[in-house]
DNA sequence: TTTCTTACA
DNA sequence: TGTAAGTA
């Protein structure tokens, strides 16, 4: 099949599937016009592909197991067990992140209440207290 | 009409 | 990633 017709039984747009291609994600053969053809093996390479990109892998990691997970059900990859532990730090290294980043908006709002109220408390204070202002003379 | 490559208001 | 350009 020809790149249109991937491209809609897959739902992911040409110019993706051509950056696969660049990435080495995919190897489609070409026809003697040029065009690129591809298997039909090529749908479930694409969904795998989706499917790891999404777990937040990159081209290039998914370029490493992809072959194994596309004959093995993933089960029987030496190689991806690693990869996939490297992507879980990485999640807990920006979970921390995030987190740093939550407790100083949290904190930043609260010295915006605080902030008010301290304003609000010298307002109340200006009325009570009748402060007799002199114009200078 | 579809695909190809290259380049970017 | 989209899209325009100029082809094959």
């Amino acid at each position: 099949m020809k790149i249109g017709e991937l491209a809609r039984k897959t739902g992911v747009s040409i110019r993706s599937l051509r950056y696969y291609e660049r990435q080495k994600l995919i190897a489609p053969m070409r026809s003697d016009n040029g065009y690129r053809e591809y298997s039909l093996l090529a749908v479930e390479q694409v969904k795998a592909i989706r499917l790891y990109m999404n777990l937040g892998f990159t081209t290039e990691q998914i370029a490493g197991f992809l072959h194994c997970v596309l004959q093995n059900k993933e089960a029987f990859c030496r190689d991806i067990v690693p990869v996939y532990e490297s992507k879980i730090t990485e999640l807990d290294e920006q979970i921390q992140l995030l987190a740093m980043i939550k407790s100083n908006l949290e904190e930043r709002v609260r010295s915006i209440f605080e902030e008010r109220r301290m304003a609000e408390e010298r307002a109340k204070g200006a009325m009570t207290h009748d402060h007799h202002h002199d114009d200078g003379r």
